[in-house]
DNA sequence: TACACCTTGCGACATATGTCACATCCATCC
DNA sequence: GGATGGATGTGACATATGTCGCAAGGTGTA
């Protein structure tokens, strides 16, 4: 449903590398990096379940987690709500602005480019 | 200090326009759009003012507020953090993507643009 | 079997933000 | 002078997010 936090989109990124993880992986992946404690993390992962954030799975008998959509549609809905909300830029913009990204390619670029054009900021897609 | 939150953005937004104003001025303005109560915009000024973001004058005997750093010095700050945090594009990136913007001329982008080049997203420009 | 370690279930507390209401106080207009 | 309306000072409560700790249960090994 919602967006993203910015520790929440950190998750998520580790998520959309390599899906599913245990809250102990993703401890020591992102949340490593955060400086939290497992605890934290796991929170976190619960609180992101509770939102609809990411979606619990099973993994060698461990509880996994996996994030509930795709990249480019939470990307998306991010970007959009930043160019709108901060940037007050509502009409087509160039994706291809964001080439730099490192968290994504030219494939996500495009399908984000043909997100942006239609899906509006509350209900940003449902595409998993 | 910090980053302003999508409603201080509002207020700030209103301000850069014309400032000083006064907190019915400003309940009228932005905080209509927001749907607020003349309490909320106050209490989201006060609380504005704590953390810096505004500063208070007086205006026909009454208080009123003023931003407390300039409209590029923010939104630099902003656009840093998004692009860092979100996006991951840490390089030179092209302001000029963003000139569609209903908030920022060609001037004040290019005023952007320099400060993007150094400053760091913690202790943005203090500009005033 | 008993210990050790990991996973899980729960509870907690602090700060940030959203959102108000209420009681006062002051100036102004009949 | 008293009523009226706006400006101020303060207090409150809910939700979101950041950050943990603790106790209970499971499982494998010495």
């Amino acid at each position: 449903m919602s967006h993203p936090s910015d520790s929440e989109l950190a998750i998520l990124k580790s998520l959309w590398a390599s899906a599913p993880q245990s809250a102990r992986s993703l401890h020591d992946g992102p949340g490593a990096s955060l400086g939290w404690s497992l605890s934290s993390t796991r929170t976190t992962l619960a609180r992101m379940v509770a939102k609809g954030l990411l979606v619990e799975t099973k993994l060698d008998g461990v509880r996994a987690y996996g994030p509930a959509r795709s990249k480019p549609a939470v990307m998306a809905g991010l970007m959009r709500r930043f160019l709108s909300r901060v940037m007050e830029i509502d009409g087509p913009l160039p994706t291809s602005a964001f080439t730099g990204s490192a968290v994504l390619d030219a494939d996500e670029l495009a399908e984000i480019e043909a997100l942006l054009a239609e899906a509006d900021d509350t209900a940003d897609g449902e595409k998993t």
